[in-house]
DNA sequence: TTTTAACACGCAAACGTTTTCGTAAGTTAA
DNA sequence: TTAACTTACGAAAACGTTTGCGTGTTAAAA
């Protein structure tokens, strides 16, 4: 195994110092062209990297943002790194990622892991069971360490930080308006329990939408899941027998299960019933029906919250102790599985 | 902002020497049991944590893995990294992901950049256009510096090192020969262009399917696709007025896509025409009807990969130039998009 | 009382950089 | 010839750790 090479090599190689060798591959004007050049062609022949190791320990900075997301497997978070790493790129400067795997216990360690020494900053959504728990000490620490910390989608209200997020409950309403739009009276939601706040704001976008249209509340019109991996069975008890001709779901997998249901109950998706669902990812599109569906524009998440991060990373001393929460819009994409109801 | 606490912060408010903590901290011998208690608790209270950074560059070794995929977006690559990350996690590393997007600059530049002090070996599935362009300097040279790297799913085989596998070409008749088991005579494949190693193993092993059954090959039943964004299309256009009775499709996209095409001209899937795909995605899960797929247990793929790379960085000097190549097994998921054929 | 041993701690080097400052030699001006 | 600059380079400190070794103090053994 050969050794990669260092400065002390270089020098040793050269008989000249450490420090000329650095100068020199900077061009240093202190060191004479000559030496520049010897040095310069000695450290492309061994190809000579500086080690970043060292590097941050000197600028204790390591040029790197660090992403925390509940899952690694998950069409939206994906696209959002997509986002930031675009722009992190751009800037210089690279991009660490670490899934919690929805565990509060993971996120506290990966936190840890990447805050003493490995990240710069910080840009999250956080875990399922942190949401729950409410124990945001992890946060709060590398915040209060000087560390910066923008979080996406699935935030923290109590923390005072960046924030980029979608206005769920706009996004929600724009989707449940869609299907009143083409005469749907009587719709369905299907959502998660209350903790995670996601689900909670777009219920509430749902009864808003309802709300101006005049049509009461009805709690056998809304279901909220716990257990997603068993979503198929509650969502066919839930439907079983219901009078309706609308569907709003808060993600992919309730839409597309949804419509599943509906076709083995005998109910065409959308001649009888119209779905609409939350969030652009493979299965709205390829599905058959393809869904319509409410977009998150997780890139352009991912690259607004790079750009904030950046921005306070190389703001530094300048105390701007101004926290920003900025909201991407939401679009409805209109596909096949919602069509105007003709009376 | 407060300041990152360090060894020499307790040392200077405690009055002791920085070497007294850090031998505290661990608890050795040489210390007083006074001391030790003293400087823990001091340390616990504010919540000191080693700077990694330091450690690295002292240790000369980064316990984190780097894995270099060819996109972020997809989802068989992060059920590797999935797997990676498990075992990563349970003996100590962590795991640093960069994608190439399918660039070979990238992929360059974010090997150097992670080789360069981040990470101790690699992980990785090259890019389409390192494929194409058949230039591996990038990987020699890490290697040759020391850091092993373990390659999966889209390796090279002129390179030397550690590799994961399927057996592409194996899964491939398997999913064949369950269109030939139930039936099926006419037989097309739907598959990427030849520099794509992982298609053309499967066209390979599709063609050794049929050959086993004695059916000739046909250049009329198969598609090359290079133009992965604009399938549907070419698609639609292959599959226009042919006799078929089966399909078999290298990816999910491609089988989907064939699913929707038949549906258009009028043929039912599985009744007309079975269609099996490859990879176990939410896709095929999902889709109507779901898709019989072959599954590259992804997960396990990066469990091994993980594990392969974690022992060669701890057997260390051990000069172990043996290097093995593990090739996972595939299985038939049999779902609906298939059907025996009755005569 | 002297020698020895145990104890508790500090010094310094090392990891690979960068950068400030100091300085020897050479050059120019007085 | 001497003073004042240049030029070209080296020494050393710093970033935050760990660790082998040296050392002063005290207590036990001779």
């Amino acid at each position: 195994m050969k050794q990669k090479i260092t400065l002390k090599h270089i020098a040793k190689e050269l008989d000249v110092s450490v420090s000329t060798v650095s100068k020199a591959l900077k061009d240093s004007v202190e060191i004479s062209l000559d030496t520049r050049q010897k040095v310069k062609a000695f450290a492309k022949l061994y190809n000579y990297k500086p080690n970043n190791i060292a590097l941050s320990l000197k600028n204790r900075k390591t040029k790197t943002l660090g992403i925390i997301i509940p899952e690694i497997v998950h069409h939206f978070f994906t696209t959002v790194i997509g986002g930031v790493e675009k722009v992190a790129n751009e800037k210089g400067y690279n991009v660490i990622i670490c899934s919690s795997n929805n565990s509060f216990d993971k996120e506290v360690i990966n936190m840890e892991m990447l805050a003493s020494g490995s990240a710069d900053g910080f840009i999250m959504s956080v875990a399922k069971e942190t949401q729950l728990k409410k124990d945001y000490h992890h946060i709060q620490e590398t915040m209060s360490q000087g560390m910066p910390v923008v979080m996406f989608d699935r935030i923290i209200d109590e923390l005072v930080c960046d924030k980029v997020i979608i206005d769920d409950a706009k996004g929600a309403q724009m989707g449940t308006n869609h299907l009143l739009s083409i005469g749907c009276k009587k719709i369905a939601i299907i959502t998660t329990v209350d903790y995670i706040s996601v689900g909670k704001l777009r219920t509430s976008g749902y009864l808003r939408a309802l709300m101006a249209y005049d049509i009461p509340e009805n709690q056998d019109y809304i279901l909220k899941i716990e257990d997603v991996d068993n979503c198929e069975n509650v969502i066919a008890e839930f439907l079983k027998n219901k009078d309706i001709d609308g569907v709003f779901a808060v993600n992919e997998l309730f839409a597309v299960t949804a419509v599943k249901v509906l076709k083995k109950i005998g109910k065409n998706v959308p001649k009888d019933v119209s779905v609409v669902g939350f969030t652009d990812g493979i299965l709205s599109k390829h599905f058959i029906p393809s869904l319509t569906t409410i977009s998150q524009h997780g890139e352009e998440m991912g690259e607004r919250a790079a750009r904030l991060l950046i921005e306070k990373l190389e703001s530094e001393e300048e105390a701007t102790e101004e926290y920003r929460t900025v909201i991407i819009d939401t679009s409805l994409i209109e596909r096949a599985s919602t069509k105007k109801i003709k009376n």
